[in-house]
RNA sequence: GGGCGCGUAGCUCAGUGGGAGAGCACUACGUUGACAUCGUAGGGGUCGCUGGUUCAAUCCCAGCCGCGCCCA
């Protein structure tokens, strides 16, 4: 006997352990099924699950589930990735705090070899929540990003591009991290809008006593590397200073006025001062100009050698200061604004970044990008919702040249190994190196390897094939590359869909999935994005600790609404809780109604109009959570498998077969109990995908009472809508059936007639079919709509209270106890309701355009509504009137 | 500045060129031994505003107002 609720902390790690162990996660490896594939986006290996994790694996895992049953050859292939500079400050983080060591007094190898063990201890963190969400993922194929296999595709490809010249060594400005000294992507740097001051300086004018060419800076502090002033070729008010030469203040430094269009004449003063080597858009006009590039700043960005004694060694904001009380000084600070602007900050040490010159590998993006830019263009890959192909377009169409290096020590080091005279060797190992320096040189050579390693996101974009096995031929690279489905946030489109489309394409020729599903972002209840700082986090596993890891999957599911963000409330994860316990106490009823399956019972043998209604519904929604999820909607899937559950199956189905299965009819019995038994296994297995763990429970626990089971439900086939199961006269007779039931229902409560009364019912203007139903269904009317009797009446008494079913009244004879007023106003609510829907469809009808140009569907609808509406509005005036003889 | 998206019930959100929906919250009543993590019934919306297209607009188009995000 099942207990009155799930218990899901007690069965949720048992049952994950019974699929894990029985190979269920794994590919079947059966030949001639077809293969479906999908990697996970590897999260973090130092991270923890966030809701977003939750909702991103719930989808995969519902997918997966859903293409398993059906059949396919399922590989979830999963793994992490390593994090490079996440990680690196991790263990950083810890050697100050246990030893106050740091990395560089411990050495390059001592250090990595600190990452690995720190990797090893907690690097399961992640995993195990996955698990504990229910993620059905291929365990035994799990990847890292640093793992061996991997680790020599990031060579191969390294190594190729080279070769290919698509793999460079440039130096230009980089986004330089001050505080982890390593250079970033772009893609790493959050531009945050600041309160900051525009300084107006005045530049001397060489040779001019006296006057001056002022410029608007928000940086001052860069002055000192400054080697130009730039006006626009056209400004009238500089035109004649092109040439001249400044004489840079705080510094012997004489610096030419150049014309360029970089200078907007809007801009303040309309003169601008350029620093090459400190800013992006000063760098395009120095290459431009041949100006000097002035490094001034170290790599912890203080002053270095090249600015005066004075501000040598100065941190860059002591500086600033510092700068603008000396011009203040020598009165060349015009004046001060106020000022808001754009300060770019490292997305993980949350300092100021500085574009700095230095030497770096770069991937000529721009030429990858074009075969992957055609390959969305074409079709081959899709992106659902589709809108997000303009953003990857947008980004890839503009893309810049990709900085891989990081200054680093934990990732792939590069690479790439030098002689003595900087001559640089690109191989796969060490030994190439010396036997290309070899052939170079004539003679062997001493070599030194490049200290960088590579952006994390070079390994993860070669994921979807190196997982697989690549760079060699494996059997399961043939099998599932190119892979299905990517399911993604879309704040990763440009760090790791565009670089894996990339990859894909030039390494397999082939893109590396057909469609791209993006997803909402998790926000929290009042739509503010869930952050620390903020402190509105909702941690998933609390969620699963107090309802249930099938709770919050299908509360993400339900929400997961196509182009839209999710505000999640804990109120929706406790009525999806609620849901659950709904489904087991159905299972509950069953039991207790010895509802037990058949082995041999065929659905379409049954009798019962009840039983063929039931499972013409069961096909009607296998058919709408297919469809759900075959296009990604998986709020339309929760949704039909949700209301069929609740509303259909356990609001009536099961409050219809109550009297069959308490009468005497032991062939309906028969029949009635095996249909419910066969109804509630096949929501086990269409609500499997969504809710895995508390189908998977019943699925057992009925077995208990019944037959043993062949499989786990996870291994059970996904049951296919069969059309011919579709009745849909028994359906119509159903809804009559409940349309009845509400209607007396609803009078009953408006007109506060006490909840346990058994009333006698009267009919009249009954058609024979009605009269038939009326027959057929008597039993499961009165208990339902609590009467005592349905009888027919030509002539409705006085003092009844009356509504309208089709072509027939029902009424209630409670002469004396009914309030007549208060039915008087209830019907004429009732038809007044009416009157107004009436008139409106009169409204259509009576414009002669409507009938000339509407389809003629359309105006036969319109034209039955209304014969509808007319017929109800005459019940419910003799209703009325009838009403006016007992006053 | 460029781009994308969103304004539908008190809240969180679906939805559609032709009869306004769900969950939660709210109100009333709880009978029928699956379920109070429940049942039954009910109230509640000028579908942001203004124009246009159309026989017909909450839905398509334009503008405006408000909000969010991405990029520069």
């Amino acid at each position: 006997m099942l207990n009155k609720t799930f218990q899901p902390q007690e069965v949720e790690p048992r049952l994950y352990k019974e699929w894990e162990e029985s190979g269920a996660f794994a590919p079947t490896d059966k030949p001639g099924n077809d293969a479906y594939c999908i990697v996970i986006p590897p999260p973090n290996v130092t991270g923890s699950l966030h809701m977003g994790h939750a909702l991103n694996n719930t989808l995969q895992d519902t997918l997966v589930r859903f293409q398993r049953m059906q059949g396919k050859d399922v590989l979830w292939q999963c793994g992490t990735d390593h994090a490079g500079i996440a990680t690196q400050m991790v263990v950083e983080r810890q050697l100050q705090a246990e030893n106050q060591t740091d990395r560089r007094t411990m050495g390059r190898e001592a250090f990595v070899k600190r990452v690995w063990q720190w990797k090893e201890e907690s690097g399961g963190t992640i995993t195990g929540q996955l698990r504990r969400l229910g993620a059905s993922c291929d365990w035994s194929r799990e990847r890292f990003t640093m793992d061996e296999g991997l680790s020599k595709a990031v060579l191969k490809v390294f190594v190729q591009l080279y070769k290919e010249g698509l793999i460079y060594k440039d130096k230009r400005l980089v986004n330089w991290d001050p505080k982890l000294l390593t250079a970033i992507s772009d893609l790493e740097v959050e531009n945050k809008e600041v309160q900051g001051h525009m300084w107006h300086i005045r530049y001397p004018l060489a040779g001019r006593e006296g006057e001056f060419v002022t410029v608007a800076t928000t940086r001052p502090e860069t002055l000192l590397g400054d080697t130009a002033v730039a006006v626009h070729p056209e400004d009238d008010r500089y035109k004649n200073l092109i040439g001249e030469k400044i004489a840079l203040p705080l510094t012997d430094r004489l610096i030419p006025i150049v014309a360029d269009e970089h200078a907007d004449p809007e801009q303040g003063s309309g003169a601008v001062k350029i620093t090459p080597a400190h800013d992006f858009n000063d760098f395009e006009v120095g290459r431009r100009h041949h100006l000097e590039m002035i490094n001034v700043l170290d790599e912890t960005a203080h002053l270095n050698e090249n600015v005066p004694l004075k501000y040598q060694g100065m941190e860059r904001f002591e500086a600033r200061a510092r700068i603008v009380d000396d011009l203040k000084d020598l009165g060349l600070l015009e004046k001060v604004d106020d000022h808001t602007l754009q300060v770019p900050y490292g997305d993980r040490s949350n300092v100021v970044i500085e574009p700095w010159l230095t030497e770096q590998w770069y991937v000529n993006a721009a030429e990858l990008a074009k075969p992957a830019i055609k390959a969305v263009e074409e079709g081959e890959t899709v992106f659902v919702p589709k809108t997000w192909e303009k953003t990857y377009y947008e980004w890839m169409r503009n893309i810049q040249p990709w900085c891989i290096s990081r200054q680093l020590w934990w990732g792939h080091q590069i690479p790439a190994w030098y002689g003595e005279d900087g001559e640089v060797f690109v191989a796969e190992s060490e030994e190439e190196a010396q036997e290309a320096a070899k052939a170079h040189y004539g003679r062997t050579a001493a070599l030194t390897r490049d200290e960088d390693v590579l952006d994390t996101w070079f390994s993860s974009g070669l994921w979807p094939f190196s997982t697989l096995g690549w760079p060699d031929e494996t059997p399961e690279l043939k099998k599932y590359y190119k892979t299905d489905v990517l399911v993604t946030a879309f704040d990763i489109i440009f760090f790791w869909v565009a670089r894996m489309m990339m990859f894909g394409l030039h390494f397999m020729k082939e893109v590396p999935f057909h469609t791209v599903y993006i997803h909402a972002l998790v926000r929290d209840e009042h739509g503010q994005k869930m952050s620390k700082s903020k402190g509105n986090i909702v941690d998933p596993l609390e969620l699963i600790d107090e309802y249930g890891a099938d709770a919050l999957r299908f509360t993400l599911m339900a929400m997961a609404a196509q182009g839209r963000d999710i505000q999640l409330a804990t109120s929706r994860v406790e009525g999806y809780r609620n849901f659950g316990t709904k489904l087991w106490n159905a299972a509950r009823f069953c039991e207790m109604n010895e509802c037990f399956l058949s082995p041999d019972f065929d659905p379409s043998t049954a009798r019962q109009t009840v039983n063929r209604w039931i499972i013409s519904e069961v096909q009607k929604t296998s058919a709408a959570i297919k469809d759900g999820l075959d296009g990604y909607r998986f709020n339309d899937a929760a949704g039909a498998i949700y209301s069929f559950v609740w509303h259909i199956f356990c609001d009536w189905h099961l409050e219809l077969i109550k009297p069959i299965l308490n009468g005497s009819d032991q062939d309906a019995i028969q029949e009635t109990r095996q249909t419910a038994a066969w109804v509630l296994d096949e929501i086990l297995k269409l609500l499997h995908p969504f809710m895995p763990f508390i189908t998977e429970e019943l699925w057992q626990r009925i077995a208990d009472n019944n037959l043993p089971r062949e499989a786990l439900l996870i291994k059970t086939s996904w049951p296919v809508a069969r059309a011919e199961l579709i009745d849909e006269v028994a359906a119509g007779e159903m809804d009559w059936v409940i349309r009845f039931v509400s209607e007396i229902r609803s009078i009953r409560a408006e007109m506060n007639i006490q909840a346990g009364a058994r009333l006698p019912l009267l009919i009249s203007g009954a058609s024979a079919e009605t009269l038939r139903r009326v027959d057929a269904h008597s039993d499961r009317l009165k208990q339902l709509a609590r009467l005592e009797s349905i009888k027919q009446a030509s002539d409705l008494p006085e003092g009844c209270v009356q509504t309208v079913l089709d072509e027939s009244t029902l009424a209630i004879p409670l002469a004396g106890v009914i309030d007549v007023a208060q039915e008087t106003a209830r019907l004429g609510k009732e038809i007044a309701k009416i009157d107004g829907e009436i008139a409106k469809i009169d409204g259509k009808l009576s414009n002669a355009k409507f009938i000339e140009r509407a389809p003629e569907a359309v105006v036969e609808e319109q034209k039955t509504r209304r014969s509808d509406a007319l017929q109800t509005r005459e019940k419910l005036q003799e209703a009325l009137d009838r009403l006016g003889h007992a006053r």
